[in-house]
DNA sequence: TGTACATCAGTGAACGCGCGTTCACTGATGTAC
DNA sequence: TGTACATCAGTGAACGCGCGTTCACTGATGTAC
């Protein structure tokens, strides 16, 4: 590799720089490989020109550095969610490309939704419930969104937290078979979500002399 | 522990006692932990008593051993569906019930469940589409109990097989959000599973002026 | 402007761990004579 | 019935591996005088 280039640290305010290479490197390791187990700190801080120990200037320990980095991937998720469903005036035209975006984003990125969300975290009830975890901000689109499809009279009435959890796991059941189960679903992915997604929304529908 | 009472092989046919017993072992240790990672080649040695490597007598190595543990798991999870649609005269019900049992099955068996359908296995597509995991069978059942429904007219017609994939996803994600999340589903489990299934058979049902 | 010095980001070597797997072996079992 | 022997299930010790983490250190940076 020619000579080392030995970095030096950067002083002023540069205090995260290095722990922001660590977690890019962590991220780009986890796309790169598609393996969590992949992801070393050993490997980490080869990525990243600098070794092992001086990850810990910057992360107590390994938890600490994966839940940054998952806290990252969640807020792109986020991001995701929020794009496809801006501007859609349909509520539950809205409301199914939100589930869209989830199911994309776990399949373009297998490694990162297998740590967020198929991963042995253990991550309180609190970390859940409290903001800690971006990733109930994506959940929050999801309330907000039924909310919207109830308004609007599309849906029939119910508790929008409560079929938010139903639809939440309907797309997570569709992510995770795809990136677990080789093959699946045997028949064409989009076929599966657009049938998906259209039982939820018919199931949902307000119709005459119904209620839950 | 006393003296070690060695045990000696028991030569006439039963060369496949200590296999059994392996494999027992090792779904013990899954269970009792719940954790795959604590199924090591060590471990299970230590619970039957044995060196570690006499478990390579009966295995070729790790992975043949898991695998053969999945096996043992997925027909537990065949047989427990099996019961649940049994006798049961009206096919939405059943359906429901499979569901049911699923659900039930991947929440009491946590560790088990992870590895049949949220580990890193690397099964072919074939060793999925072949007879070779009886886990496939479980879903025949579901192909079938759909094919009643629309039969029997309470389902609109429709390809099973798509429909069943839709089922499985949506089981499969409540299970393994409950397995994976902590405090998941916020609400009582039974309120969700009852919301999820009734969601799905309103959206599958057959009504006028209506097909896919 | 020039020198001595404190700071502290990053280093290099090592720790102990548990893992899957291998290898030459041992010794009770069952059989041949 | 009694002895010599082949079989082969299970042993004991060791292998190499990569892991997370620790520790005493180094040496460029920025500052005080």
């Amino acid at each position: 590799m020619g000579a080392p280039a030995r970095r030096r640290r950067a002083p002023k305010g540069e205090g995260d720089r290095l722990r922001d290479e660590i977690l890019a490197a962590a991220e780009h390791l986890l796309i790169e490989t598609g393996d969590e187990a992949a992801v070393s700190i050993r490997a980490i801080a080869d990525a990243v020109g600098v070794t092992p120990p001086s990850i810990y200037l910057h992360f107590a320990d390994k938890d600490e550095l994966v839940f940054a980095v998952c806290q990252l991937e969640f807020a792109e998720l986020g991001r995701r969610m929020e794009e496809a469903g801006r501007g859609v005036e349909d509520p539950v035209q809205a409301l199914k490309n939100l589930g869209r975006a989830y199911i994309a984003f776990g399949t373009e990125h297998p490694a990162q939704y297998r740590i967020l969300l198929m991963g042995k975290r253990e991550l309180s009830r609190e970390d859940f419930e409290s903001g800690t975890l971006p990733g109930m901000e994506a959940f929050g689109q999801v309330v907000a969104s039924v909310q919207a499809c109830m308004e609007a009279g599309a849906f029939a009435p119910g508790d929008p937290f409560l079929v938010a959890m139903g639809l939440w796991a309907v797309v997570h059941g569709v992510t995770s078979l795809r990136i677990t189960v080789p093959g699946f679903p045997l028949v064409d992915a989009e076929v599966l979500i657009d049938h998906v997604l259209e039982v939820q929304s018919r199931g949902l529908t307000a119709r005459d002399g119904q209620n839950e």
